[in-house]
DNA sequence: ACAGGTGGTTATTGAATGATTACTTACGCA
DNA sequence: TGCGTAAGTAATCATTCAATAACCACCTGT
């Protein structure tokens, strides 16, 4: 070997602000697994490959990265949206459905949203919850152009296929005819999209 | 006062079937808040006005509880939707949804309920979940006679409604018109069980 | 070369929480 | 009346977990 051999690896040092994005995205995905309590810190740190004091410093508290997880998650739902509509005015609603879909990618995203729903009762939580959804619903009358029905059918689908995703109702696909015709049903087009998530989240 | 008053109140004993029932109100009550990690034993154990080794006693585990109380909620919605249809099969849909949103007034059923379907990655409430999730399904598609498309409708709808509830979106009734508005839209009939609900909600 | 800020870690702590144990008190019934 | 069982409680334990403190090491500009 050469002068001073690298037997203790120099160790990858990173800029804050990408150590910053990765643990969003560790906090992000076991967030959706556990929600907001059942989720700690150190699972966090974890899967982002760091240690437990750092993340709780980076961010402040827990409470404080849940928030940044969400409000995160709904700018990722926004940015895909508009996306949507300005490559084109045509069959909004379908293709909207489809950039939705499109964001199982991320894992977790749409999970930590659906818990940080149902904590609507929380002083802290819940305000910024609410804020959020209305933002996506202000976002479908104002921007997409959608009547009041139209934005709650969307919306309405949107929650079932949380729901479904929450419940890992792809692991019955093949067990349950039920949950079969169920998904089948659902996800009219991007049904592969799903099955695909599912696997992943089976082998984590 | 006569010979001994009572001073020391002679505190109410019960039947522990009668004792059971009032634990598993409070702990649908408490986990319909929180969600099954954020509850914690001594909450619902208050909240029944009992102490805390003795929801625990009696139903083994916390997580034994939980699954009771989902089950349980289950059960409350079956029987609910069976009645429904013993009463007539005409206008299904929009008479299985009044029922389904006449179970708000038990406390946190429906919240319980939705926090287990988010939770579906854990190896004991997610099976259970799933199975409650398709046994609704399956009443929708074999007993009530709902064509694939329409259950799939009807769930989404208690989806929606499910998650507008677990938001508290009924405290912003009054000050965001986006949020009458999806309110108004979500809820044909029956707005008035939901912010009755809310102010129960806000009140706790 | 070295000083200081930046990017981390290990060790620790104090509070919360689920569970267990051992005890107490009311009620039904012979 | 008294006795056994059922209905509870108080005290405590072992963990887990978020948060803090104290420290270390790499890079950068001068």
């Amino acid at each position: 070997m050469s002068k001073h051999d690298e037997s203790h690896h120099p160790i990858p040092r990173m800029k804050s602000e990408d150590r910053r994005e990765l643990i969003l995205q560790a906090a992000t995905d076991v967030f959706g697994q556990y929600g907001y309590y059942g989720a700690t810190t150190d699972q966090i740190a974890r899967a982002a490959g760091v240690s437990q004091p750092y993340v709780v410093r980076m961010f402040g508290t827990k409470e404080k990265l849940f928030i940044e997880v969400i409000e995160r998650a709904l700018q990722f739902i926004l940015v895909s949206f508009r996306a949507v509509i300005a490559e084109s005015r045509a069959d909004l609603q379908s293709r909207l459905g489809s950039a939705y879909v499109e964001l199982l990618r991320q894992r977790g995203l749409l999970l930590s949203l659906m818990h940080s729903f149902v904590l609507g009762g929380d002083p802290v939580i819940g305000p910024r919850a609410r804020e959020g959804f209305l933002e996506v619903y202000q976002f479908l009358r104002d921007e997409a152009g959608l009547a009041p029905a139209e934005a709650q059918s969307f919306l309405e689908g949107g929650m079932l296929l949380n729901t479904l995703v929450g419940l890992r109702m792809s692991e019955e696909f093949d067990s349950s005819t039920a949950a079969n015709e169920l998904l089948c049903t659902a996800l009219p087009q991007k049904l592969d999209v799903l099955l695909e998530f599912g696997k992943q989240q089976a082998s984590a």
